[in-house]
DNA sequence: TAAGATGTGGACAAATTAGTCCACAAGTAT
DNA sequence: ATACTTGTGGACTAATTTGTCCACATCTTA
């Protein structure tokens, strides 16, 4: 053991989580990461490794709140259209809220980054996978309790639910309208009361 | 009148369109687009002033050709279930052959740039409204013919239509599955037979 | 208090960046 | 042919990039 570390760790990913979600990973330098950590460059490499390296923690650390809060709205065992309309909703307030316009760092590193990554594509694609089977299960009990019929398979209903959320993700860059998005949302819940679904 | 340009700007045009949109803006430097061209440094910048302008070139052409093709497909006065279903088609088999996983363009300019410029921000914002003026007209017409039963705006539908699409462009950059994005469309598409949108 | 280990700041370097400049080439118009 | 205009290649620059190195600071442990 030896000297201690003088900067507060999660204060510096929290920094570089917000750098790298607002601007993507090569719109930042690592001068503009030692800038706002407010540490010296070799505090860095010696704490971090490398820019990359660093790009990772911050984007796991986003993983473990962000997505993580998701998947707990998830698991929080309510009926699934109670579950479905609370995730929703509140992805369509955070939009609306979102000054920076930072949209999604997942979806902003899938676009960025995935195809020439091949480490951060597995990372994205395990993020996906989390997110569909937390989907999937929520959407299964609803079957099982008769809160939905449904010919649809749940998985399919999952991959449909995380397509919207990504669509919504994509407009929020671009354009900012909260009676828009709920007309959206209400429309693509109604696949949930159809009854051609649910014959068969 | 002087001295022709030696270079065939077409080819240099698309060329510039392929690296940009496999790479993003950011990850492509003037030096990669010059080796690419062929041609010298200077005619590059005396031909297209610098890289953002060309960029913005690239993108121009992009839309001119993908976008426009979209828009093409729902001018073309089939009805709107038929149109739509080809259209959809159409993005499975262009995601699923992608194998640089470009993806859209457009997209990827709206996640990379667009909070940060204002005036690519506004070419996507443009796309945005022809596209979905597009859908908006051809679900009127279905509606007017009786094809589509529904209590649901126009405009909201189209808006439904196109957050799918943009939904199908950002998993294309993970995740290829025909079969799984073909039942994303079919469930999808199900609104437009929904018992209960044509109530009321 | 001294030895050993790790943190820190700042200088440094090599590569890459976007963009400019200029001499010369190759056209057009008279 | 000659003057004028524009295209081209390649050298050049100033700024920025990522990453390293080293002297020194600061901690733990004995």
């Amino acid at each position: 053991m030896a000297r201690l570390r003088e900067f507060d760790e999660q204060k510096v990913i929290k920094t570089a989580t917000n750098l790298f979600w607002k601007k993507g990973y090569n719109a930042v330098s690592t001068q503009d990461l030692i800038d706002a950590f407010g540490i010296s460059r070799s505090s860095m490499y010696a704490a971090y490794k490398d820019k990359r390296s660093l790009f990772i923690i911050a984007l796991q650390h986003y993983r473990e709140t962000a997505s993580q809060g998701m998947i707990n709205v998830l698991n929080e065992n309510k009926t699934f259209k109670v579950t479905i309309s609370k995730l929703l909703t509140q992805l369509i307030k955070d939009t609306v809220s979102d000054n920076e316009n930072k949209g999604c760092f997942i979806v902003n590193t899938a676009i960025e980054l995935a195809p020439h990554d091949n480490e951060i594509l597995e990372i994205i694609r395990e993020n996906r996978k989390n997110i569909i089977t937390a989907l999937t299960t929520s959407i299964e009990k609803g079957i099982e309790n008769g809160e939905i019929q449904t010919n649809q398979k749940p998985i399919s209903l999952a991959n449909y639910f995380y397509n919207l959320i990504n669509g919504l993700r994509v407009d929020a860059k671009v354009h900012k309208d909260k009676s828009n998005y709920k007309e959206i949302v209400e429309i693509a819940l109604s696949v949930l009361d159809n009854r051609e679904n649910a014959r068969g």
